[in-house]
DNA sequence: ACACGATCCTGACTGC
DNA sequence: TGCAGTCAGGATCGTG
């Protein structure tokens, strides 16, 4: 489900209601996430304020008193707010208690998220060696280009490699590249300059676009307020095989690209 | 160093 | 209707 604009969309919805707060209480239904829940995971946190929420990549950062707390919401993961006495339903894993009779609660069908304290996560190996924001100022054209010299792997494989850029997914993958007219298939180290300018754009423009609609909920995602992302309905190419290319009406193809299904149109995009 | 496939897990959907 | 097979928004690990 969540790539950056998700991610960033729940980062939005939930910080107004956490940021300044105390955790009052925590229940942990099921700890066997990615990597398990801290076994004392309440009595860390219990008592704590949280004093900031930020983002990195795909990752969500919760500075609290003492430590942080680091989610991520996997494949099929979101978190909302509720009122405490709101029904438990199955998958939801974790619920932080606020004093304000609020609670963040953590759902996720597949447990491929994460959510874990800890002192300091920025020098962890899981954030050390993530590439640049997408939306920062280090992530640009002449980035890409020198980063993707030798490169054999598909530009779409590139694209969705943390360490080259975070927050980049199947989906934004797919769009961006369709923005730009590259074939996913394209060698990344045989891309020209000029034509990572319209690639970097097209990301800067698809991400931004997506976060202003909530994101993209093609089943499991909702916004902390329960509603879904409308992103979706701008959806160019993905989930659109054999649907005619907005562009020149051909028929859009689909195929497998580093084990990841992959849509593009075999005219515009080369 | 790099590129690829398998893997973790549940649920939804397809086709027989 | 039931059941097996396939696929899904992510990230890591082992292999060649």
């Amino acid at each position: 489900m969540p790539e950056l604009p998700e991610v960033e969309v729940t980062r939005r919805g939930i910080e107004p209601h956490l940021v300044g707060r105390r955790i009052a209480a925590v229940a942990v239904r099921e700890t066997r996430l990615r990597r398990p829940v801290n076994d004392d995971l309440a009595a860390r946190l219990q008592g704590q304020r949280i004093a900031r929420l930020h983002r990195r990549g795909k990752y969500l950062l919760a500075d609290l008193d003492r430590g942080q707390l680091l989610l991520h919401l996997g494949m099929s993961g979101h978190l909302r707010v509720v009122p405490q006495d709101t029904l438990v339903q199955r998958h939801d894993h974790v619920d932080l208690l606020l004093e304000d009779g609020n609670c963040l609660r953590f759902h996720d069908p597949r447990r491929f998220g994460l959510l874990l304290w800890g002192e300091d996560w920025t020098s962890d190996p899981l954030l050390q060696g993530l590439g640049p924001e997408p939306l920062g100022s280090e992530f640009d054209a002449d980035y890409l280009f020198a980063r993707s010299r030798r490169h054999q792997q598909p530009i779409k494989s590139f694209l969705m490699d943390a360490h080259v850029v975070v927050g980049v997914g199947n989906i934004y993958a797919n769009e961006s590249l369709f923005r730009a007219g590259i074939d996913p298939r394209r060698a990344a180290g045989r891309i020209a300059l000029p034509r990572f300018r319209r690639l970097h754009q097209a990301i800067v423009e698809i991400l931004q676009e997506a976060i202003i609609a909530g994101g993209t909920t093609l089943r499991d995602f909702t916004r902390p307020d329960g509603r879904k992302g409308y992103f979706r309905l701008s959806l160019a190419v993905y989930g659109r095989e054999k649907e005619p290319c907005i562009r020149c009406g051909k028929a859009l193809r689909a195929a497998r690209i580093g084990g990841r299904s992959s849509f593009y149109c075999g005219q515009c995009q080369r």
